[in-house]
RNA sequence: GCUCCCUUCGUCUAGCGGUCUAGGACGUCGCCCUCUCACGGCGAAAACAGGGGUUCGAGUCCCCUAGGGAGCGCCA
């Protein structure tokens, strides 16, 4: 029996959440719920210039927003700083370290001088062996690793396959800063280490990386765990993802009025795929997802799709549901604060009622709210510029022969409604396109909206006779 | 420069030596449905980067070239 898989996700707080971050979370937590395993969270905070609280607080919510929960408390790698520190002491002790009194200007020439003789820049190990009593005066030194000279360092990646990089490539890299403060790789060794962690997935940049801590773990005669480096995501250009390349934080995609499911089921089908299936709820990419099945090409991020997707969840959501999210989104949304303002109890039911036929029409919450905008704005509507094509003095003629039969309804139902309208289509003989048209105009102030019937139930009968009224010939 | 990784329709991908005249999805373009817009239905155009091998047989295995990406810090 193997022990039960551990993961983790390991974010810097120097930004917001960013996709492709989001991806390797959702791809830790599904690797760890489809073992049923855990995974944990890791705050790597050790840059104290650039690590800042409001990072923090983006990347943890992004990650709740996201639905994917982490186990256990959240490591700060900061706090841990001593710890790290006392297993370079130790590997220092153990000779397996060592001083190093090279300044950085003698490494910057080094660097400079192996880049000029077409070798790659790496320190040429001059503390190495160099006797502690030679050390200069003065000099506060860093502590390196002694790295293998010779042989070869074998990555067995989940994803990447079997990954084999020379020796002489990977130099004596920095255990601790001349400040005794430890670096990054000291830290997510000894971290990924103490935390127990089974599975390491990341993005690939850290490929190479991967080879140059498994120095320290062979230093320190730790057991290295299972790696899996998956492929970064770039931008709709092709290039790597950055801030100008749409690297947005997930909050954009919140505030885009996407849905997190729908997030989810995007980003776990860039890399991974089961045979032609691409839609699928939660329970079942837990079910099927296996990191071996992650394939090694970076993809590029698409709105389209992601769109479209967003659309099949919104229009397979449950009323009540969609109801609820939006309601919840709504301080997120451009304009969202001020479509909450004017969204009265009754507003608010009407709302409701209108959704069935809101959600079908719409990619995304942004466009479900402003779909619902007729049901929020004050008579005499503001027409835009189609609806004001529409309502020409034809269709005003329309309005105001209709505007009496409708009053005169009995019951206001979408059966009443549509007896009207249609029965006044055959005696004129128009079609339906030219009294529906007018009608929406009307009562919508726009060319496009839900079944007309629909909206004159969910307006009722008072604010809809107004609306007509309004635009009606006289 | 050096090391490592990648390369199937515009995009995400299926494919794990013959079932590939290369499948699906998004997008695009037609047609249908229709009170508008969506949805839905039907159909179309659209790809194995190039070149060498291996093999009876290669999108699938190997090599080279080209292109893309990552790493090579007292950043993470």
């Amino acid at each position: 029996m193997s022990k039960p898989v551990v993961t983790r996700f390991a974010p810097s707080p120097t930004g917001f959440l960013h996709i492709g971050g989001a991806r390797t979370a959702l791809f830790n937590w599904l690797y760890a719920k489809h073992t049923g395993g855990t995974m944990l969270l890791r705050i790597e905070d050790t840059d104290r210039e650039r690590s800042t609280e409001a990072a923090i607080e983006a990347i943890l919510d992004g990650l709740r927003w996201l639905g994917l929960g982490w186990d256990g408390d959240t490591v700060f790698q900061f706090a841990r700083a001593p710890r790290h520190r006392a297993v370079a002491e130790e590997l220092l002790a153990a000779g397996k370290a060592y001083h190093c009194y090279c300044t950085p200007a003698e490494l910057e020439a080094m660097r400079e001088k192996a880049r000029a003789e077409g070798r790659p820049p790496r320190y040429d190990g001059t503390w190495r062996d160099r006797d502690p009593s030679e050390a200069p005066a003065g000099i506060k030194p860093v502590v390196r690793i002694k790295a293998p000279l010779e042989g070869e360092t074998v990555i067995e990646d989940l994803v990447q396959g079997r990954v084999v990089i020379p020796n002489k490539d990977l130099d004596d890299l920095v255990l601790l800063r001349s400040d005794g403060t430890p670096t990054y790789m000291l830290s997510v060794v000894v971290d990924d280490h103490d935390m127990e962690i089974t599975h390491i997935i990341r993005g690939d940049d850290h490929l190479t990386n991967a080879a140059r801590q498994m120095v320290i773990y062979h230093a320190m005669g730790w057991t290295v765990p299972s790696m899996s480096h998956i492929p970064l995501i770039h931008g709709p250009d092709g290039a790597k993802l950055s801030k100008r390349h749409g690297a947005l934080g997930v909050d954009a995609y919140r505030a885009m009025g996407y849905l997190p499911e729908a997030m989810r089921n995007y980003l776990v089908r860039l890399g991974w795929s089961r045979g032609d299936r691409e839609i699928m709820t939660t329970e079942e990419m837990v079910d099927w997802f296996d990191i071996v099945d992650v394939g090694r090409s970076a993809s590029r991020f698409d709105f389209a799709k992601l769109e479209n997707l967003n659309g099949h969840y919104m229009r397979a959501a449950e009323d009540g549901k969609l109801f609820g999210d939006l309601l919840a989104t709504l301080p997120y949304l451009p304009g969202g604060a001020a479509f909450a303002a004017r969204l009265t109890p009754e507003r608010k039911e009407q709302l409701r009622a209108a959704l069935p036929g809101l959600k079908d029409r719409a990619k995304t919450l942004v466009e479900l709210m402003d779909s619902a905008t007729y049901l929020v704005v004050e008579r005499p509507l503001a027409l835009d510029d189609k609806a004001r094509q529409i309502l020409d003095a034809d269709a005003r003629a329309v309005l105001a022969a209709l505007l009496p039969r409708l009053a005169a309804l009995e019951s206001w139902s979408v059966e009443s409604t549509e007896g009207v309208v249609k029965g006044y289509a055959e005696e004129t003989g128009l079609k339906l396109g030219k009294i529906a048209q007018p009608l929406r105009a009307a009562l919508t102030g726009r060319s496009t909206s839900p079944g007309i019937f629909d909206v004159l139930v969910v307006l009722g009968r008072e604010e809809s006779l107004g609306r007509i009224g309004d635009q009606a010939a006289r």
